[in-house]
DNA sequence: ACAAAAGTGTTGACTTTACACCCATGG
DNA sequence: CCATGGGTGTAAAGTCAACACTTTTGT
């Protein structure tokens, strides 16, 4: 590789990250307004350009703590956008990461050095994105689908356990399904995601639940 | 961004493809040879540096081309690596592919301006690669695995198609792992990536067998 | 004792596994 | 007619889907 070629200049790298929550069963995420060109006063995801002295991941982490206020959270590498003109200025390629935490949990910045807004946004109502980004929300929320079932991302979400009936109104939140209760309880425990604590949900007036954490590690399934 | 900030200047990006075949039960993926510094003399997986000008995936198919003269692949992206010293010379993040062909329909070429050799190499006899290539190649091979049981990705492995022992085989190498005859025809048909074309094999001293084909389009199944 | 939400078990349908014999072809 | 490899069915075990009643708590 020639350094000094042309067709190597001009070349960056975004990190963004689709962050998502679950408010009283709707699935959101979160947008943050742009105050800069290009697509200033667009809605887009959060992130930005990598710096080069730093870890993919970590710069998605930095972009999120500099444009939210957002910290401690754990963000999954999902998948690569990389169209030649799929940003305005130079030639811009982007890592897609997904996360999920609980917006209670966040003092969000409402705006910033960058942005001049920030909120979360249901996932049925997201409106024209800057960028690329309805595509890579498009993505992030079938990875998200599929990584609720076969890893333990659920985990930021509920750092301090979680019962089954909140499980349950959270899968169907995110999946937009109904569950049987029973077959709900018997199909989670033997996904092997989550392992019981010996205790029980603060009570308010009816049977207390049992809670149960997401579990460090999860082993992968055979596949044939 | 500011464009001009050093945090942002000599950054580039790697495509990298794991490309693989099968011959006589063994999987083996193609590697080359460097002739130039960094990892002079190494053997890597096939890659390069990304164009400006170009989509990621064009760029992996074009360093195939020239650095194997290996043309007609169809690859699948499968995971960015991005560490910061991955590359000596330079910031570079690679992005990662898989592809599967027959060796025996392509015409390797051992030496080009840039490789001093390529050859197919059994994965579980792989010399210390440059770069991370060691891991991009783990990462790869776990993700084929995964491919071929939810996408029609042996389709450019059996263009013209494909028997059920035939396909038994694959699989058995792939997989590492051996099935009974029967049980394998049923998963394999209710995996729904193949379809009856109305042909036979030809035949070699026994009795025919069927000709199937990878479906074009594979649809995604219910995940809960 | 009532309201509210948590917890639990069984049956029938379906899927998966284990296993052995017949069939078509070329020589 | 024999050797080679391809094709098929069935019974037992396990998994999944549908369904209703009992338990615990606070008031």
């Amino acid at each position: 590789m020639d350094v000094k070629n042309k067709l190597y200049k001009n070349t960056g790298i975004h990190v963004i990250t689709a962050l998502f929550t679950v408010e009283q069963g709707v699935t959101k995420v979160l947008l943050i307004k742009r105050k800069n060109e290009p697509f200033l006063g667009d809605w887009v995801l959060t992130g930005g350009a990598l710096y080069n002295t730093e870890d993919l991941e970590d710069g998605a982490i930095r972009e999120l703590k500099e444009k939210t206020g957002i910290e401690n959270v754990e963000i999954k590498q999902f998948k690569v956008f990389g169209k030649v003109n799929r940003s305005p200025m130079m030639r811009m390629v982007a890592v897609g990461f997904i996360g999920i935490i609980d917006s209670k949990r966040v003092h969000l910045l409402r705006e910033t050095r960058n942005t001049s807004n920030a909120d979360w946004f249901p996932i049925n109502k997201i409106p024209p994105l800057g960028y690329d980004h309805n595509e890579i929300l498009e993505e992030a929320i079938k990875e998200l689908r599929v990584q609720i079932v076969k890893s333990n991302i659920l985990k930021s979400l509920f750092p301090d356990g979680v019962t089954l009936p909140e499980l349950q109104k959270t899968y169907e939140a995110i999946l937009n399904k109904k569950f049987d209760r029973r077959n709900f309880r018997k199909k989670m425990l033997s996904l092997d995601l989550i392992e019981d604590t010996n205790l029980t949900d603060r009570f308010e007036g009816n049977k207390p639940a049992k809670l149960y954490r997401f579990k460090k590690q999860i082993e992968n399934k055979e596949i044939f």
